[in-house]
DNA sequence: TAATTAAGTCAAGCGAGTTGACTTAATGCA
DNA sequence: TGCATTAAGTCAACTCGCTTGACTTAATTA
């Protein structure tokens, strides 16, 4: 059995955590800088121009980073500058949603190379994960098709479904409650053999922008996502913060009041589904997307009123994350049409007054961010990629060997 | 001239971070589990009892830790369990307020060894800070007086005052604008020859509750705290979190709703400034404290109203804080009296639905923490122990030396 | 052409955790 | 009583990964 000790530590490191560290760190610089020499990584990094030198020297035989041609560039021997190899790695990402599923498969950089849909039964999660586990097959014979090392190179299953997770039993359909039962990961895992972790479609939503967006190489910064509900994924020290036990950044379920009439969750004002409602508009109608975009378009004004509402929350909502985290930027991105999204970020302007109106900034303090809806299978993929390769404490520790 | 890189990368490691980091993990074992032998350790942070020997005989050759006596529990050689010396550490805290300036003088437990307190002008920082350092000179020499130690064993001077900070120039007073724009941090550094940090007054109530209150050995808190003005301290993933330009947290300034009449921070509702102009108390009275106190114990009317009325927006504020940080605890601490503070918490209950309602908690969603009115001071001397003790990613990293 | 500058390599060194055998000192059972 | 068992802790050789300092290579500049 594997009782716990009662005593609580952190786990020590070793040259193993050291050396693991430092390829981190040395990827991450590649991927924020574009390429760069082993004596750019020395400088960068702190380490020798040794030790960098050997790290450069594995990475390559693992195909993680290739050299380029040499450049001159001034007195001195010419560098030769290394990159990231895209197929050094891939990952394998799946948007879970209420009546759809996506999958998608990335590689090292975050570029997606194949992808796949399918409707899924509304909260019969048996017969879903039928259907999830033929598209994941899918979409790993395409990835196979593209490179031949891609099984090899798998880095991992990210999953982002709508939270909360793990809360007390709730009959609210909106929660998908028979998913919130369902033993997934462990299924997927047996059902794939892959590594499998799971995320929130807010969470995944950042971690796409950290991968591939407007949080690339931004260390705090939060993303308001706006889809069927609303939450918030949170870039904090560089890491995606998801609190303790799972659920930071639900903001969905956040109150607009104290108490009294106005004390409804923002869900219910400014999230898709709550623009559906508005409009009396059907979300499994499979020209959704359309319609929406025709609305915007045609600056109906049921949608603009809907519009104009959702931003004075969503106006107030920024206020908040901003008077709570002071991040660098806050990304609003949405499963919406782009038109839409766009609208909505307009609508909110001006914005609050906050600790963030400061005289030198650096970034805008509300951006659009992507509105893609591949964006959160897409962020989901990017978990187990920045699982194996980010600079992560987690990563310098030494891991409990299973027991016996 | 140290003109930077335009390279992003984070900094890499050798065996001294190695090092470092195992020692911050011992020391930390032994702060949270009271008293451990060396095999306890090594099978608490994964290290080989070897290792774990090496570093426990230099931590103790250091002064930092002593072996206890030999205990038998069963089969085998006796344990010999070490703890942490007190007398191992020392750090000053100095609390800077509107009118009155607080330091302390604490051990690495967290223990206060000496205090003092003096007036402040209001405002004024090149006379302010000449009655500060000559109340830090005051409180090192009592310190010197217990441990002959002790100037050898200071890690540094922690300062806690009102954020936020770096904002645009300001002239409200409430601010402390002059303060604002003092090279404090340098005058201090340079006026004591110690390292010098800052933080705002609610991070240091949550330091002070990590280290020897409600939320020791807790990773995931919100430290709530409600004095002259209110602010929240946060600890996530084990460290504290001061967001991208450090004034995280700073929930003072947010406003209770989005627009129209209920627009106002909560500041103005729920702190003591917003009490003392409630009651029409004069905050600069020696004896607001005992006002207070006595106001509560009589249930005096305008008092009771007052907390209703903070109650009802403190309860929110939780709500909003588990919605978007899902924490293991919340914790509200106060300058103010402790009958008052008390009844603040529980006016604010029942507490609002939210995702901290759940089935299995093993601690309560709100709970009272200090009310001690040196806390801050504490907390601002315990942010030197904890950057020279505790287990940080930061601690790990290689630092950049000071160019030439 | 020679001096200068910078990238990158070589080989020895070193520090910190690891390994496996060993010692010490209890308990438990015959 | 005596011996097997169990667990704490030590010893000494080892390994791994970064460091050090000298060296090589290849460009620019005077």
């Amino acid at each position: 059995m594997d009782d716990i000790s009662p005593i609580r530590a952190k786990s020590g490191t070793n040259q193993e955590g050291t050396s693991a560290h430092n390829r981190r760190v040395m990827i991450e610089a590649l991927r924020l800088n574009g390429a760069l020499s082993r004596a750019d990584l020395a400088r960068a990094t702190q380490l020798t121009k040794q030790a960098v030198s050997n790290i450069i020297e594995d990475l390559e035989s693992d195909g993680l980073v290739v050299a380029l041609d040499a450049v001159r560039k001034g007195r001195g021997q010419p560098s030769t500058p290394y990159r990231l190899v895209p197929e050094g790695a891939f990952a394998i990402g799946l948007h879970i949603d209420r009546h759809l599923t996506r999958a998608v498969a990335v590689d090292l950089m975050g570029s997606v190379l194949a992808r796949a849909e399918a409707n899924l039964p509304f909260d019969e999660p048996s017969k879903g994960v039928e259907i999830i586990l033929e598209l994941i097959a899918g979409v790993r014979r395409d990835l196979a098709g593209i490179s031949s090392q891609s099984e090899k190179r798998l880095v991992g299953l990210g999953v982002a479904m709508p939270g909360p997770f793990g809360l007390k039993d709730s009959d609210d359909k909106w929660m998908m409650p028979a998913w919130q039962k369902f033993p997934l990961l462990e299924t997927l895992a047996k059902g794939t053999g892959l590594n499998v972790g799971l995320q929130n479609d807010a969470a995944a939503c950042a971690t796409a922008e950290r991968i591939v967006g407007a949080a690339h190489g931004v260390d705090h910064a939060v993303c308001l996502y706006v889809g069927y509900g609303i939450g918030a994924g949170l870039i904090l020290n560089g890491e995606l913060y998801s609190g303790g036990h799972g659920n930071a950044g639900e903001i969905g379920m956040a109150l607009l009041a104290p108490a009294g009439p106005g004390s409804t969750p923002l869900e219910h004002r400014a999230s898709l589904a709550s623009l559906y409602q508005h409009l009396g508009l059907n979300p499994a109608d499979s020209d959704i997307y359309e319609q929406m975009n025709a609305l915007v378009l045609a600056e109906d004004a049921k949608m603009m009123a809907w519009i104009d509402g959702a931003a004075h929350d969503l106006r107030w909502s920024v206020h908040l994350i901003e008077t709570i985290f002071d991040p660098q930027t806050v990304i609003l991105t949405s499963g919406a049409p782009e038109a839409l999204a766009r609208r909505l970020v307009e609508a909110m302007h001006p914005l609050l007054p906050s600790i963030a109106d400061r005289p030198a900034r650096m970034l805008p303090r509300l951006q659009l961010g992507t509105t893609d809806p591949w964006s959160i299978a897409l962020g989901a993929a990017a978990a187990p990629i920045s699982r194996a390769f980010d600079p992560l404490f987690s990563a310098i520790l030494k891991t409990r060997s299973a027991p016996a």
